[in-house]
DNA sequence: GAGGAAAGTTAGGCGAGCCTAAATTGCAAA
DNA sequence: TTTGCAATTTAGGCTCGCCTAACTTTCCTC
């Protein structure tokens, strides 16, 4: 009898690979579960594709398998997964604050040198940050021992009119999106309030610092926040600076 | 009939094709040709693996390719070679220049970085570096436009007794020696003079700076010099703070 | 000029990652 | 409960980049 390794040679952390385990680390966190064929919208391949390599990285004791019901990563596929984003969201973070790179275009940078950059020129590049804990993006870094802090969040959509938030968090996939955000100066740390909300899906009104702003409802549910209690602008945590 | 291409789609620059079009560029500028076997040894694979990878860059216009009679790399196949060497030297500058890397340890991740780093990246670094012209291991930088000044040097092991010379360059692939020329202080830029040579392949006594280095013939057949011909230690061009 | 060694090429094969087309399974609606 | 559709897997096939083993060519030596 086997079930998963036996003579096998260990698996090799190629790009596709560790793209395929933070691809279903971030559906599973997400949502759940990783459905194969949202595994396979994320990378942009086949389902057949998909069902070929869950069959290697199950195989490899990287995830759980069971056919037509879906899959669920290991304690290893949780690390390396992690492992993978932690690069992604350091490289990320030195492209924007030290590099001057906009915050629209640092992912696609990002996708590839994950896979090339060494462990230590990871940590090189977190200590020359001084060891930030988000990415531009307001994506919480993890630790090295695999740790993050992946708190729920609400999102702008969610705000009751007059109410008070801070940005906490955006996708870094849709560039256009990013880019219409710094234009509005919505970025993670801004305060930003609920003035008005058109009905029937139409546009909300936001106040971002002393200028009003128009926003979309699809826009504002991909916006995350964290409503803010007091007058208070400063975070609790750190605060950041980012893009320029 | 057909010769070189027709119907296939372009080739795609991956890792394994730009290292091979790199490797041949450095046989071809060192020794005049580049044999299948050297390509071979260069990148650790099989002579028949050069063989199909030849035919392949060949058939898409990077070299001309008379079987069993050598291999030329096309104008195509330099401007590729040179691109992805400017991108290691300029990831080797800055890794040892901003990140702190020691010279012994930034060839292997440039190696991997240079196919990864997006064209605007290595620019930004270059600008950061302030375009600089030589890398770590005083290797010349090729422009964006695939200009090039690899002159000719003479190395440690041709200077005659009294003789005094600027090292300016030394191969970037053996971490040992580096360790060991940056343990007697010999970095590109260094003055150094002949003492004594002992004969019959023996050790070669050099002045760096107030102190003497004892250092066997092979070693100094890799480090190569520039003959200063007045007393002056400062080079003609730039000069370059390396390392640490 | 004839061997023979060394260099190079051809033949055949393998795994990784991808594809399309054809099953198969699960689920939800009729 | 049947049926139909969507999701998933299987079957078969492709390219790339590598391998070993067997061959051909070159070139050097006698
Ligand atoms: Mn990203
Ligand atoms: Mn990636
Ligand atoms: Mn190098
Ligand atoms: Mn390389």
């Amino acid at each position: 009898m086997m079930s998963r390794k036996d003579a096998a040679a260990r698996l090799a952390l190629t790009e596709p690979v560790e793209d395929y385990l933070k691809a279903i680390y971030e559906l599973e966190t997400r949502h759940g579960v990783a459905a194969t064929s949202d595994v396979a919208t994320a990378l942009a391949v086949a389902p057949a594709s998909v069902t070929g390599m869950i069959r290697r990285l199950a195989m490899h004791g990287y995830l759980d398998h069971v056919p037509y019901r879906g899959v669920q990563l290991t304690d290893d596929g949780r690390r390396a997964a992690l492992r993978t984003i932690r690069r992604h969201r350091i490289l990320e973070s030195y492209l924007t604050s030290v590099l001057g790179y906009p915050w629209d275009r640092v992912h696609d940078e990002a996708e590839r040198l994950e896979h090339a950059a060494s462990d230590e020129l990871i940590e090189r590049l977190a200590v020359a940050l001084g060891h930030p804990t988000q990415d531009p993006h307001g994506a919480p870094i993890p630790t090295v021992d695999g740790t993050v802090d992946e708190r729920p969040h609400r999102t702008l959509a969610d705000l009751a009119i007059g109410e008070r938030a801070r940005m906490v968090q955006v996708s870094d996939k849709n560039p256009q999106l990013l880019r219409y955000l710094a234009e509005i100066a919505l970025q993670p740390g801004t305060a930003v309030t609920m003035i008005a909300k058109a009905p029937f899906g139409g546009p909300l009104t936001l106040r971002i610092g002393t200028a009003d702003a128009m926003v979309g409802p699809s826009l504002a549910e991909q916006v995350r926040v964290e409503p803010v209690t007091d007058a208070r602008t400063v975070p609790p945590r750190a605060r950041k600076s980012t893009t320029g």
